[in-house]
DNA sequence: CCTTGATGTAATCATTGTTGTTACATTTAC
DNA sequence: GTAAATGTAACAACAATGATTACATCAAGG
């Protein structure tokens, strides 16, 4: 109940992969395994797979499969932004309403949940905007920086 | 993986029970039973009392027991901000880094995680200015003009 | 001083999401 | 064909949320 080590990781997850398939295509390799990326990420390369799965279908990502097989990017990273990548992989919202259905009969069992809803897009959208400020490039920059 | 029926109702189920509180303390009565407010919220009464236990540590609510037992508020809903509620009951940050740490021998590896905590400092500054613009007697407001 | 009605809180369970892992079919350059 | 990787299904481990039961505790009022 204190350190609370839930929260998604996936956003940061996913953010680490294509950073990196990015730096490893700017040194010149065409594609990156997920074995590669996972060691850099520390965990399964099948997570790798699942996530850079969810990021192709958003354009984000792209593979190849056979022989020479791996992992591209779907846009330059100056080009993507963690707003991008958070649609892609995080569809549901932050907040929620009730789970059952309030009593209606109430005054505030009735209104309270249009109510909220108005607060939590006007967060949700100010989480958006935040989130489409930082491109993969900064993130990038700053990672370069930092070493 | 669709609906995404998760997310935290938390929020949701503590503006409705201090708004409602705050109605029927307006409404001439002393004290709100738990009893009362999950009847209004459609949830186990117990579910509210932890809720409220934890308000009550933020100054947000008070409690008597005894005969005549019940909850009031802690201070006017017009001095009560979502982003109070949300402090009081919601601790834990809405991403998290890697569970396991990224391989520091490699370059995004070792300086991805102050990069994405920066961009995740600026998005839970963002969502708390967005519910600090929000009060409780905002919340009655809406919720009495939906009526 | 005892009854009563509510809080305070522990314990348990069901459900769900995330992550890690194994396993294996599929693909394709060589 | 072979090799090396993706694409996925399946399952276990773990944590958070929420619902529920149970019961000790408190305090006003008779």
């Amino acid at each position: 109940m204190e350190s609370d080590v839930s929260a998604n990781s996936r956003l940061t997850i996913a953010a680490h992969a294509l950073t990196w398939i990015g730096l490893y295509q700017r040194r010149g390799h065409e594609v990156a395994t997920s074995e590669q990326i996972a060691t850099s990420v520390n965990t399964n390369p099948v997570v790798i797979r699942r996530l850079l799965g969810e990021l192709r279908k958003a354009g984000l990502a792209d593979s190849r499969r056979g022989v020479g097989a791996g992992w591209m990017l779907g846009r330059d990273l100056a080009a993507i932004t963690l707003l991008d990548v958070y649609q892609a992989i995080e569809p549901g919202p932050v907040f929620a309403l009730h789970r059952a259905t309030p009593n209606p009969e109430c005054v505030v069992g009735h209104g309270i949940g249009p109510a909220m809803s108005a607060v939590y897009d006007d967060v949700e959208a100010a989480l958006r905007r935040e989130l489409a400020k930082t491109t993969l490039e900064d993130v990038l920059r700053d990672v370069l920086q930092a070493a």
